[in-house]
DNA sequence: ATAAAAATGAGAATGATTATCATTTTATAT
DNA sequence: ATATAAAATGATAATCATTCTCATTTTTAT
Protein backbone atom coordinates (compact mmCIF):
# COMPACT_ATOMS: atom_id res chain seq x y z
CA UNK A 1 0.00 0.00 0.00
CA UNK A 2 0.83 3.27 -1.23
CA UNK A 3 1.46 6.14 1.31
CA UNK A 4 1.07 9.80 0.93
CA UNK A 5 3.73 11.71 1.81
CA UNK A 6 4.82 15.55 1.85
CA UNK A 7 7.92 15.04 0.01
CA UNK A 8 6.07 12.72 -2.51
CA UNK A 9 3.51 15.69 -3.12
CA UNK A 10 6.35 18.40 -3.09
CA UNK A 11 7.83 16.53 -5.87
CA UNK A 12 4.58 16.41 -7.97
CA UNK A 13 3.53 19.72 -7.30
CA UNK A 14 7.37 20.92 -8.93
CA UNK A 15 7.57 18.29 -11.58
CA UNK A 16 4.05 19.93 -12.74
CA UNK A 17 4.93 23.21 -12.53
CA UNK A 18 7.72 22.18 -15.17
CA UNK A 19 6.06 19.67 -17.36
CA UNK A 20 8.25 21.02 -20.33
CA UNK A 21 11.52 20.29 -18.99
CA UNK A 22 13.58 17.18 -18.24
CA UNK A 23 14.93 17.16 -15.03
CA UNK A 24 18.06 15.11 -13.46
CA UNK A 25 18.13 14.23 -9.72
CA UNK A 26 20.37 16.87 -9.08
CA UNK A 27 18.07 19.71 -10.59
CA UNK A 28 14.85 18.59 -8.48
CA UNK A 29 17.31 18.18 -5.28
CA UNK A 30 18.90 21.68 -5.93
CA UNK A 31 15.60 23.44 -6.60
CA UNK A 32 14.03 22.22 -3.74
CA UNK A 33 16.84 23.19 -1.47
CA UNK A 34 17.98 20.01 -0.45
CA UNK A 35 15.10 19.65 1.48
CA UNK A 36 14.90 16.27 0.13
CA UNK A 37 17.56 14.05 0.80
CA UNK A 38 19.25 11.79 -2.20
CA UNK A 39 18.52 8.37 -1.23
CA UNK A 40 14.82 9.28 -0.64
CA UNK A 41 14.49 11.31 -3.80
CA UNK A 42 15.66 8.67 -5.77
CA UNK A 43 13.25 6.04 -3.87
CA UNK A 44 10.53 8.75 -4.74
CA UNK A 45 11.44 8.90 -8.78
CA UNK A 46 11.50 5.26 -8.93
CA UNK A 47 7.74 4.54 -7.32
CA UNK A 48 6.19 7.72 -9.35
CA UNK A 49 8.13 5.65 -12.31
CA UNK A 50 6.47 2.56 -11.48
CA UNK A 51 3.41 4.27 -10.77
CA UNK A 52 3.17 6.22 -14.57
CA UNK A 53 3.23 9.82 -12.93
CA UNK A 54 6.85 10.36 -13.92
CA UNK A 55 8.61 8.98 -16.90
CA UNK A 56 11.81 8.66 -16.81
CA UNK A 57 14.70 9.05 -19.61
CA UNK A 58 17.79 7.41 -20.55
CA UNK A 59 20.13 9.82 -21.68
CA UNK A 60 23.49 8.29 -21.74
CA UNK A 61 25.99 5.43 -20.80
CA UNK A 62 28.07 8.19 -18.10
CA UNK A 63 25.16 10.96 -17.78
CA UNK A 64 22.18 11.11 -15.43
CA UNK A 65 18.86 10.33 -15.83
CA UNK A 66 15.85 12.70 -16.58
CA UNK A 67 12.32 12.81 -15.41
CA UNK A 68 9.31 14.40 -16.57
CA UNK A 69 5.66 14.73 -15.35
CA UNK A 70 3.70 12.23 -17.45
CA UNK A 71 0.50 13.54 -17.86
CA UNK A 72 1.40 16.28 -20.44
CA UNK A 73 1.47 13.40 -22.84
CA UNK A 74 -1.70 11.73 -22.79
CA UNK A 75 -2.84 12.43 -26.28
CA UNK A 76 0.86 12.63 -28.11
CA UNK A 77 3.45 9.88 -27.37
CA UNK A 78 6.36 11.39 -27.88
CA UNK A 79 10.09 10.94 -28.34
CA UNK A 80 13.48 12.56 -28.11
CA UNK A 81 16.89 12.93 -30.35
CA UNK A 82 19.92 13.58 -28.25
CA UNK A 83 22.03 15.56 -29.99
CA UNK A 84 25.72 13.79 -29.37
CA UNK A 85 27.39 17.27 -29.70
CA UNK A 86 25.84 19.33 -27.88
CA UNK A 87 23.70 17.28 -25.79
CA UNK A 88 20.36 18.87 -26.61
CA UNK A 89 17.81 16.64 -25.88
CA UNK A 90 14.90 17.36 -28.52
CA UNK A 91 10.95 16.21 -28.48
CA UNK A 92 9.75 14.95 -31.37
CA UNK A 93 6.33 13.92 -31.85
CA UNK A 94 5.55 12.07 -35.58
CA UNK A 95 3.37 9.72 -36.87
CA UNK A 96 6.20 7.74 -38.40
CA UNK A 97 7.96 6.39 -35.07
CA UNK A 98 4.41 5.27 -33.87
CA UNK A 99 4.19 3.62 -37.16
CA UNK A 100 7.44 1.63 -36.84
CA UNK A 101 6.61 1.31 -33.46
CA UNK A 102 3.66 -0.63 -34.73
CA UNK A 103 5.18 -2.41 -36.68
CA UNK A 104 7.68 -3.96 -34.51
CA UNK A 105 5.04 -4.95 -32.19
CA UNK A 106 3.01 -6.48 -35.15
CA UNK A 107 5.29 -7.90 -37.50
CA UNK A 108 8.02 -8.73 -34.42
CA UNK A 109 6.51 -9.25 -31.71
CA UNK A 110 8.94 -6.87 -29.45
CA UNK A 111 6.11 -3.60 -27.39
CA UNK A 112 8.28 -1.32 -26.99
CA UNK A 113 8.38 1.10 -24.08
CA UNK A 114 7.91 4.16 -26.07
CA UNK A 115 9.04 6.55 -22.82
CA UNK A 116 12.33 4.97 -23.51
CA UNK A 117 13.47 5.83 -26.89
CA UNK A 118 16.02 7.96 -27.49
CA UNK A 119 17.62 8.21 -30.76
CA UNK A 120 21.33 9.76 -30.55
CA UNK A 121 22.91 11.62 -33.37
CA UNK A 122 24.06 14.94 -34.49
CA UNK A 123 21.57 18.33 -34.53
CA UNK A 124 20.80 20.55 -37.43
CA UNK A 125 22.83 23.25 -35.68
CA UNK A 126 25.84 20.69 -34.78
CA UNK A 127 26.09 19.39 -38.32
CA UNK A 128 25.92 23.10 -39.76
CA UNK A 129 28.98 23.96 -37.27
CA UNK A 130 31.18 21.17 -38.25
CA UNK A 131 31.43 22.17 -41.47
CA UNK B 1 49.55 9.18 -35.40
CA UNK B 2 48.24 6.04 -34.33
CA UNK B 3 50.24 3.48 -33.69
CA UNK B 4 50.07 0.04 -34.53
CA UNK B 5 49.90 -2.24 -31.14
CA UNK B 6 50.20 -5.36 -29.80
CA UNK B 7 47.11 -5.03 -27.60
CA UNK B 8 45.39 -2.96 -30.15
CA UNK B 9 45.39 -6.27 -32.81
CA UNK B 10 44.69 -8.80 -29.97
CA UNK B 11 41.33 -6.77 -29.42
CA UNK B 12 40.60 -6.51 -33.08
CA UNK B 13 41.78 -10.12 -33.85
CA UNK B 14 39.03 -11.35 -30.71
CA UNK B 15 36.45 -9.13 -31.44
CA UNK B 16 36.48 -10.15 -34.91
CA UNK B 17 36.61 -13.71 -34.01
CA UNK B 18 33.22 -12.76 -32.27
CA UNK B 19 31.26 -10.28 -34.42
CA UNK B 20 28.32 -12.14 -33.83
CA UNK B 21 28.44 -10.93 -30.09
CA UNK B 22 28.09 -7.55 -28.22
CA UNK B 23 30.43 -7.82 -25.80
CA UNK B 24 31.16 -5.74 -22.53
CA UNK B 25 34.37 -4.57 -21.41
CA UNK B 26 34.24 -6.94 -18.68
CA UNK B 27 34.06 -9.92 -20.77
CA UNK B 28 36.70 -9.24 -23.68
CA UNK B 29 39.22 -8.35 -20.24
CA UNK B 30 38.31 -11.71 -18.80
CA UNK B 31 38.74 -13.54 -22.03
CA UNK B 32 41.68 -12.00 -22.97
CA UNK B 33 42.80 -13.37 -19.58
CA UNK B 34 43.35 -10.12 -17.84
CA UNK B 35 46.47 -9.39 -20.11
CA UNK B 36 44.99 -5.72 -21.07
CA UNK B 37 44.80 -3.66 -17.73
CA UNK B 38 41.22 -1.76 -17.79
CA UNK B 39 42.09 1.71 -18.47
CA UNK B 40 44.40 0.56 -21.54
CA UNK B 41 41.31 -1.60 -22.24
CA UNK B 42 38.82 1.12 -22.21
CA UNK B 43 41.02 3.39 -23.79
CA UNK B 44 41.76 0.97 -26.96
CA UNK B 45 37.93 0.68 -27.39
CA UNK B 46 37.25 4.17 -27.42
CA UNK B 47 39.63 4.53 -30.26
CA UNK B 48 38.62 1.73 -32.04
CA UNK B 49 35.07 3.33 -32.02
CA UNK B 50 36.26 6.75 -33.34
CA UNK B 51 37.81 4.67 -36.21
CA UNK B 52 34.84 2.93 -36.58
CA UNK B 53 35.82 -0.73 -36.19
CA UNK B 54 34.01 -1.15 -33.40
CA UNK B 55 30.56 -0.17 -32.49
CA UNK B 56 29.70 0.71 -29.28
CA UNK B 57 26.18 -0.06 -27.37
CA UNK B 58 24.23 1.78 -24.94
CA UNK B 59 22.74 -0.68 -22.84
CA UNK B 60 21.04 0.58 -19.92
CA UNK B 61 21.38 3.63 -17.09
CA UNK B 62 23.17 1.24 -14.88
CA UNK B 63 24.57 -1.12 -17.22
CA UNK B 64 27.85 -1.53 -19.29
CA UNK B 65 28.40 -1.21 -22.68
CA UNK B 66 28.81 -3.54 -25.25
CA UNK B 67 31.04 -3.44 -27.98
CA UNK B 68 31.16 -5.27 -31.13
CA UNK B 69 33.10 -5.67 -34.22
CA UNK B 70 31.59 -3.37 -36.77
CA UNK B 71 33.14 -4.94 -40.35
CA UNK B 72 29.69 -7.45 -40.11
CA UNK B 73 26.84 -5.18 -40.96
CA UNK B 74 28.32 -3.03 -44.33
CA UNK B 75 25.65 -4.21 -45.66
CA UNK B 76 22.70 -3.89 -43.72
CA UNK B 77 22.34 -1.23 -40.33
CA UNK B 78 20.82 -3.14 -37.74
CA UNK B 79 19.53 -1.70 -34.52
CA UNK B 80 18.70 -3.56 -31.07
CA UNK B 81 15.75 -4.56 -28.84
CA UNK B 82 16.86 -4.56 -25.55
CA UNK B 83 13.91 -6.58 -22.98
CA UNK B 84 13.20 -4.91 -19.88
CA UNK B 85 13.02 -8.00 -17.75
CA UNK B 86 15.45 -10.80 -19.24
CA UNK B 87 18.25 -7.88 -20.45
CA UNK B 88 17.92 -9.64 -23.68
CA UNK B 89 19.66 -7.77 -26.41
CA UNK B 90 17.79 -9.00 -29.76
CA UNK B 91 19.32 -7.70 -33.69
CA UNK B 92 16.85 -6.45 -35.68
CA UNK B 93 17.28 -5.83 -39.19
CA UNK B 94 14.55 -3.69 -41.01
CA UNK B 95 13.48 -1.60 -43.75
CA UNK B 96 11.40 0.33 -41.40
CA UNK B 97 13.78 1.58 -39.73
CA UNK B 98 16.01 3.02 -41.95
CA UNK B 99 13.22 4.77 -43.54
CA UNK B 100 12.80 6.21 -40.21
CA UNK B 101 15.87 7.43 -40.14
CA UNK B 102 15.48 8.80 -43.30
CA UNK B 103 12.74 10.96 -42.61
CA UNK B 104 13.81 11.86 -39.66
CA UNK B 105 17.28 13.06 -41.96
CA UNK B 106 15.16 14.70 -44.18
CA UNK B 107 12.02 15.98 -42.43
CA UNK B 108 13.32 16.88 -39.34
CA UNK B 109 17.04 17.40 -39.51
CA UNK B 110 18.27 15.38 -37.48
CA UNK B 111 21.34 12.73 -38.23
CA UNK B 112 20.32 9.95 -36.18
CA UNK B 113 23.49 7.83 -35.37
CA UNK B 114 22.07 4.37 -36.43
CA UNK B 115 24.58 2.41 -34.05
CA UNK B 116 23.04 3.97 -30.92
CA UNK B 117 19.54 2.91 -31.53
CA UNK B 118 18.00 0.49 -29.00
CA UNK B 119 14.82 -0.15 -28.43
CA UNK B 120 14.00 -1.04 -24.85
CA UNK B 121 10.55 -2.86 -23.85
CA UNK B 122 9.16 -6.67 -23.23
CA UNK B 123 10.43 -9.22 -25.88
CA UNK B 124 7.91 -11.67 -27.46
CA UNK B 125 8.73 -14.35 -24.80
CA UNK B 126 8.42 -12.55 -21.49
CA UNK B 127 5.27 -10.89 -22.44
CA UNK B 128 3.78 -14.79 -22.97
CA UNK B 129 5.23 -15.60 -18.88
CA UNK B 130 3.84 -12.28 -17.53
CA UNK B 131 0.16 -13.52 -18.34
C1' DA C 1 70.02 5.72 -33.27
C1' DT C 2 67.31 9.47 -31.77
C1' DA C 3 63.63 12.35 -30.91
C1' DA C 4 58.83 13.24 -30.95
C1' DA C 5 54.37 11.24 -30.60
C1' DA C 6 51.54 7.92 -28.78
C1' DA C 7 50.40 4.15 -25.73
C1' DT C 8 50.76 2.05 -21.28
C1' DG C 9 49.63 0.78 -16.49
C1' DA C 10 48.77 1.28 -11.74
C1' DG C 11 46.04 3.52 -8.88
C1' DA C 12 43.11 7.17 -7.46
C1' DA C 13 39.01 9.75 -8.56
C1' DT C 14 34.44 10.44 -10.32
C1' DG C 15 29.58 10.33 -10.61
C1' DA C 16 25.26 8.29 -10.69
C1' DT C 17 22.83 5.15 -8.43
C1' DT C 18 21.71 1.36 -4.79
C1' DA C 19 21.94 -0.98 -0.46
C1' DT C 20 21.71 -1.07 4.58
C1' DC C 21 19.33 -0.52 8.71
C1' DA C 22 17.75 1.63 12.62
C1' DT C 23 14.24 5.21 13.21
C1' DT C 24 10.08 7.64 12.12
C1' DT C 25 5.77 8.34 9.84
C1' DT C 26 1.41 6.84 8.01
C1' DA C 27 -3.12 4.48 7.36
C1' DT C 28 -6.23 1.62 9.24
C1' DA C 29 -8.61 -1.24 12.67
C1' DT C 30 -9.84 -1.26 17.27
C1' DA D 1 -7.94 8.35 20.33
C1' DT D 2 -4.62 4.31 20.33
C1' DA D 3 -2.32 0.46 18.87
C1' DT D 4 -0.29 -1.83 15.16
C1' DA D 5 1.46 -3.24 10.97
C1' DA D 6 3.14 -1.45 6.65
C1' DA D 7 5.70 1.90 4.42
C1' DA D 8 8.82 5.78 4.16
C1' DT D 9 12.86 8.09 5.81
C1' DG D 10 17.72 9.53 6.18
C1' DA D 11 22.39 9.13 7.03
C1' DT D 12 25.97 6.63 5.46
C1' DA D 13 28.45 3.16 3.13
C1' DA D 14 28.79 0.51 -0.96
C1' DT D 15 28.72 -0.43 -5.94
C1' DC D 16 29.93 -0.24 -10.57
C1' DA D 17 31.26 1.46 -14.87
C1' DT D 18 34.09 4.62 -16.44
C1' DT D 19 37.61 8.42 -16.51
C1' DC D 20 41.72 10.77 -14.95
C1' DT D 21 46.60 11.32 -13.65
C1' DC D 22 51.17 10.96 -14.51
C1' DA D 23 55.41 8.87 -14.69
C1' DT D 24 57.21 5.23 -17.71
C1' DT D 25 57.58 2.64 -21.88
C1' DT D 26 56.84 1.69 -26.69
C1' DT D 27 56.42 2.93 -31.39
C1' DT D 28 57.24 5.35 -35.69
C1' DA D 29 59.50 8.49 -38.71
C1' DT D 30 63.84 10.78 -39.41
Amino acid sequence: MKYNTKHRNEIIKYLKKNEDKHLTIQEIKDELKGKIPQATLYRLMDSLEQEGVVRKYIIGPNSACCYQYADCHHDHEHFHLVCQKCGKLIHLECDEVEHLVNHIKDDHGFAIDVTKVNFYGICDECQKENK
